[in-house]
DNA sequence: TATTGACTTTGAGTTAACTCTAAGTGATAT
DNA sequence: ATATCACTTAGAGTTAACTCAAAGTCAATA
């Protein structure tokens, strides 16, 4: 697969996938006897991978890591199990935080719909 | 108020508090005669709310059209509204993207417990 | 054969959101 | 009176994560 065929199909720039590749983000991308990358599954599987965790907000550093101990073999599960709950605990505050602003721009939605519609006129304006 | 009990009280920065009030993200901070920021419920509530927002990873650029409009007054409601939607359809989004990570990573600790456990013995070498 | 177009590299530029520095002011404690 | 300390300003610096530009290579097509 071609560099242009990958980014096509997990929507990320060539440029953002060769910075991956050149900051050490992707274990290795095998290469046609041009020189051109040629992505195997192994490589698009960690393309789709950090995709989703840089979805989530996860630091490039953090991955960064993580490929350091996954390229070392099985003797670093253990500090990748660590490494990847701690990320856990990060998604799960930087949930709640959504959940609460969501909660409160449902509040203030409703309540510009009350002003829309004439139901409230009382309206103060309240932060 | 004194910017430092402000800042205490809501776990923010001095630097940043002045940063947006010089951007024009906090509507109005009163100031004593020699000049010093003393903060009211109003100004308070408005730390505290672009705290919510930003926790949540909304743009300073969106927060601040939502101030612009808030300052216009009532007739820019319909407008708040719907910017408000917006932001609130990205959340939605992001929340779905928090959620599928964390169910991933759920998934790979549970792999490495099993590992570790000696559950498992086939280990190749997954992303 | 010439040109097109996708690829390559290196290194510089951009953007958002702070964060820091330097120099100064003004009220309070010794 | 002088020193301390929290505050002030303007403007420069930082960081993460790209993103772009310039110059070059190579395979395929007109």
């Amino acid at each position: 697969m071609t560099i242009a065929e990958v980014c096509k199909k997990y929507d990320v720039s060539q440029d953002t996938v060769r910075y991956y590749e050149r900051i050490g983000l992707i274990p290795s991308i095998p290469r046609t006897e041009s020189g051109i990358r040629n992505f195997d599954e192994t490589s698009c599987r960690w393309i789709e991978f950090i995709k989703c965790m840089r979805n989530a907000g996860m630091e490039i550093e953090i991955l960064l890591e993580y490929v350091n101990l996954f390229k070392q073999g099985p003797s670093t599960v253990k500090a990748r199990r660590s490494l990847l709950e701690e990320q856990k605990e990060k998604l799960l505050k930087k949930q709640k935080d959504i959940n609460e602003t969501l909660e409160r721009l449902n509040y203030k939605i409703e309540l510009y719909d009350e002003i829309e519609s004439g139901k409230r006129k009382d309206f103060t304006e309240e932060i």
